[in-house]
DNA sequence: CCTGCCTGTGTGACACAGTCACTGACCGCC
DNA sequence: GGCGGTCAGTGACTGTGTCACACAGGCAGG
């Protein structure tokens, strides 16, 4: 967000601090104001009937929210639940401000929209990725993403999370990607041995 | 679409005629104008590697496009492809005045934002049934939405599109509609005989 | 009228994915 | 060292997707 935004935004905004594992929303409530991270990162995330999970976006620093950005407007409740990964600190800009806003303040206007127009095409794609490609493509593509300095400090429970399945099915798949030696498992994180070998499988 | 907007609209846009099955746009093209219908249905749909394809919403009359906004503003190629279910005319914004009109317009500036606020909320609900519901529940309330005085015309194929799954495993499930008395089966279309039946497999 | 041909539907065999119930392995803490 | 909690592995079973193919209805041309 650039400096003129941010005096804008402060002018209408009040700062919130959430510590790690907040819920900023849940599925069911009334969005009541427009959420600007500033620091940190927020998951946005669908819970099934059956308790699966799947994310469905994350929120970094100096981003909006799609999600809060379509409640406010349709004054729908929010249809899934968003969960600080870190501590955050964000700006909260009330629903009648962010309608004033929107109106009257271009660059607010070209803030919210672009962050609207990336997110709709990444919807679109994890829609795609769910419903046509495989647990071992887009477990390999999770893994070379999310991965650090070839390691991936996750558990097979959150990898599940993280592409729409359930954990069994992912310690499955890894112990596949471990006989073939693309990586070497460990409690909590995994080590990335073959990094050409997951891609192969990636695409 | 309110009077006044259309004034506005009229002024910046060409109209277009396209017949039934016409491609207003396809997987991986740029696009270059606003797509606002007039009269008629487009479907928009994902298509996978296998051949499986899913339907993502359709734009009925007076409705824009999330994607086609999407694409315009993030200037993207489109990631789904468009059909026309029946005849269409449709007016097109070219793409300068379409960023003109989001600008300058408050109500071009409100009918885009509506349309793109219930279109991610839809987005959302499909997400959830297609990555967490059983096909026997889509389909049949895929079946109870588009019945017309008790009869769905529309073969199983059309049907699996419709949720996203393969035209065999819908032949499955209508077997079995078939077997436990909720509907009757004819060559291309579907006779509902137990409305409250198939209302108790949806929920 | 018979013959193809095209579209729509039925089906069996199989691979992959998701669920359930349970076991064992590792970790930190008392 | 024992205990409880989290993390991972496994087998059995069900549901879903894919493939290959058979069959049925309708339509067109000879």
């Amino acid at each position: 967000m650039q400096d003129p935004l941010a005096e804008i935004v402060d002018r209408h905004a009040r700062i919130v601090h959430l510590p790690k594992g907040a819920h900023p929303f849940r599925a069911g409530d009334e969005a009541t104001a427009y959420i600007i991270v500033r620091q940190g990162v927020v998951r946005v995330q669908l819970t099934g009937e059956s308790g699966r999970e799947i994310v469905l976006y994350r929120v970094g620093a100096n981003e909006g929210c799609v999600l809060t950005t379509s409640s406010l407007l349709s004054r729908q409740p929010y249809s899934a639940e968003a969960i600080c990964e870190t501590d955050v600190m964000a700006l909260l800009v009330p629903g009648d401000a962010f309608h004033r806003l929107l109106t009257e303040d271009p660059s607010f206007r070209d803030f919210v929209l672009s962050t609207y127009a990336a997110r709709v095409a990444d919807l679109i794609l994890l829609m795609e990725e769910t419903a046509f490609q495989g647990v071992a493509r887009r477990l390999a593509r999770s893994l070379l993403h999310r991965a650090e300095k070839g390691v991936v400090s996750l558990t097979h429970q959150a990898l599940a999370v993280e592409i729409g399945t359930a954990r069994e099915v992912v310690s499955r798949h890894m112990k596949e990607f471990e006989r073939r030696g693309f990586l070497k498992a460990h409690r909590g994180s995994i080590e990335i041995a073959d990094r050409q070998g997951l891609e192969a499988i990636a695409e």
